[in-house]
DNA sequence: TCGCACATGTAACGCGTTACATGATTAC
DNA sequence: GTAATCATGTAACGCGTTACATGTGCGA
């Protein structure tokens, strides 16, 4: 596996904190990390093959589950030593991509009606990611396991940001209703 | 060209504003849009050429320029349709890995010392980035076209977020120091 | 004369998304 | 019955990064 690859690392984690299968790991990636780490189906699937491959987990299929298959994967030693490798190394910068404000920045193109209705979509969309946010909240304060300080301090991060962006959006939109 | 790939878009908006070459396109959107939409080379050059086969843009060779070889291109009436068609379609959600973020979701699996440090990292480029925003602020401040409204938006975007960062890393960092 | 900024590109590689394919169980 | 959720995966496609390759002009 190449060492480029950051879709084993979250996997690695993942199994760092339980063993599961990789409808698990996906189900946990979309409720935890989506908002600044997400992952696709036809990323995780083949991923973990290979990190069974490299023996970076292992996997046993498991019958108890209403007959339903279900692979469970296990990390190894090694799995976990180039997980902590990988930890302790200096993170790279974020990359981001966001299509909203690259279409603001080039918004003296369309109509001011147009941008406005855009703004107004993306505070609405920050409102329920708010909401969203506090509901996990409430859940991880009632866990009491050692990753809790960690996970609190990554959802704090997504609250606070989402604050920011929303004051930031409810301002702008002001100043462009202005501007019409 | 597909329809998915987003590059010829940003292309295409930094033709709008006015005829470029290549390298300007890369120099633009490195002092401007790279904290939210960033770009490679090897992304550019061959998508600039498309642009062109595609009718999007036109070329002409600049020898005026100190018999240095430059391609200044410019937008064509259907790159600028496709363009604007692009802007008024409702934005899709930002694509964000913040490996800090990722990091620090798993960092109970490596000591508090080194997550400190990661955090202080992180503080410093913040500030570092802070600064350069506000640097880029009053060279904008003196600008007066049409876009002035749409670029002053997005720097207080990616102003107010920095700061957001800073005040949550420094409260994180903290907190993480009476862990300890 | 040495290095940096300007200026153009290509090649390799594989990452990552999207769409497809399949089928069981559960709740309404 | 039928829709949603659980559960597994593959195939196609091209996007996007990284590294490479080449050369000029300018300032220290």
């Amino acid at each position: 596996m190449s060492d480029r690859s950051r879709t084993k690392y979250i996997i690695l984690g993942m199994l760092s904190i339980e063993p599961s299968s990789a409808y698990d790991i996906m189900q946990k990636i979309k409720s935890s990390t989506n908002y600044f780490w997400s992952e696709s189906e036809g990323q995780i699937y083949p991923t973990l093959a290979k990190c069974v491959r490299d023996e970076l987990a292992t996997c046993v299929k498991d019958s108890q589950n209403n007959g339903r298959l279900k692979k469970i994967y296990t990390i190894t030693t090694k799995g976990r030593e180039l997980l902590i490798e990988w930890l302790e190394k200096s993170p790279q910068d974020a990359s981001v991509r966001n299509e909203f404000l690259l279409k603001l920045f080039f918004a003296r193109n369309i109509s001011t009606d147009t941008t406005i209705l855009h703004l107004e979509n993306f505070i609405n969309k920050r409102q329920e990611e708010l909401q969203s946010f506090k509901n996990i909240n409430k859940e991880l304060l009632l866990n009491h396991d050692l990753h809790k300080p960690f996970w609190l301090a990554t959802l704090k991060y997504g609250i606070e940001n989402t604050k920011s962006e929303l004051e930031w959006a409810k301002s702008t939109l002001k100043s462009f209703k202005l501007l019409k």
